[in-house]
DNA sequence: CCGACCCTATCGATCGATCGATCGGTCGTC
DNA sequence: GACGACCGATCGATCGATCGATAGGGTCGG
């Protein structure tokens, strides 16, 4: 067992549920790219769908538990904020295929997991629709529908899961630095994110995904 | 022939594969949504995929046009811009299948009609590109990664396909007003959506989907 | 040190179900 | 009687999943 197989299969799904979809990935397309019979791959997994469950639930753990840590400690809602969407961005800029699946393969879950996942997800959007709350209570944000704002600054944060490459022109720190810059401009406040926020973002995404940022 | 059994199909299609993704979508599914028997199913369409490719092209191109005929004439890139948030938004918050297909279900297709598929978004994007590199130029819009911002807006406007309903408590008015300060605010824009561009946005989304609005 | 016994990891073969698609029709209408 | 609309039956292929088998490495009592 040259590398652990179990995380070799893990890593084959969401590398193909993210490029062809749950329904559209086989499972024999799925042994092929983790080098093991079809009949292997049961060794490692429950069902199919099993195995999405799982992908989705950690994806989403270690989400939310990384936008606690960069916001523990944080009173200042322009700082959470804006730690909320460089951390997102983050996220989504280095492990674009764990976010896509999360995103984009809800529709394949049955009733039972769909609502543990939303659940998790709801726990997530809970964290920025308290920071929007609390900077428009403190006068320092201005919108006049909160939660659509909400959805929409989430879903343009998204978005970089879909294109954003480590070989093009922009760092990691320029691209989040750069959302949150939009972020806080969407939102009308004259703040904005300061330095050592985004070190600790840095920090904390190296820290719950052990990759080097 | 009480409706046109060929659009029936059509619409069965963007629902189911909207709701649950082509290849989660079997032929008998369809036939069960459209009413009709799986191999009748055959006599209005081709292949399963032609079917996906048909729709795909097709709201494209009705976007692409009706993004066009909304711009056509307006100079002011703080115009064209809002005028392209605020029709972007009313296509996706009155056509929400319609876009989640396009939006989704891209992986689906096979290289030669994904490839016409990517032409049009890309042209449409043009538009939006467009808009925004000549705000940059006329001092009226700020930002030093043009191309990150216009994905950012693009998708944050695309997200409202998720999420909104018309039972809520937003009108479509204040639905695409919001989403077009928002994205204005972001290119740290002091203009703002006139109402004027708003109506014809409003009237232009009438005629192309031929719905009230 | 030896065989008896397990346990983990792996596979080829194959299961019943379902997939997309096609065929040869029947029906009503003009 | 020709034609458009429609369907029951069925095709070969592929689906997710399971079977029994095997090879290799530890762990015993003797």
């Amino acid at each position: 067992m040259v590398v652990n197989t179990r995380e070799r299969v893990r890593q084959a799904a969401v590398k193909l549920f993210a490029a062809k979809g749950f329904h559209g990935t086989g499972i024999r397309d799925l042994a092929q790219e983790a080098e093991l019979s079809s009949a292997s791959l049961y060794h490692y997994m429950g069902t199919k769908e099993d195995l999405l469950v799982a992908i989705m639930n950690e994806s989403l753990r270690r989400l939310l538990d990384a936008a606690e840590r960069a916001t523990a400690g944080l009173a200042d809602p322009v700082s959470r904020l804006g730690s909320l969407v460089a951390l997102h961005v983050l996220a989504h800029a280095i492990q674009p295929d764990d976010t896509r699946v999360v995103d984009n393969e809800v529709h394949a879950l049955t009733p039972g997991a769909r609502a543990e996942v939303v659940g998790l997800r709801d726990a997530y959007e809970r964290l920025w629709a308290d920071a929007i709350e609390d900077g428009v209570a403190a006068g320092v944000f201005h919108t006049d529908q909160p939660s659509v704002t909400r959805l929409a600054l989430v879903e343009m944060c998204s978005g970089v899961a879909r294109w954003y490459s480590p070989s093009g022109p922009l760092t990691l720190d320029q691209l989040a630095a750069h959302y949150a810059e939009l972020a806080l401009r969407a939102l009308a406040c004259e703040g904005r994110l300061d330095v050592s926020a985004l070190q600790n973002c840095r920090e904390v995404v190296s820290g719950v995904w052990r990759v080097p940022v």
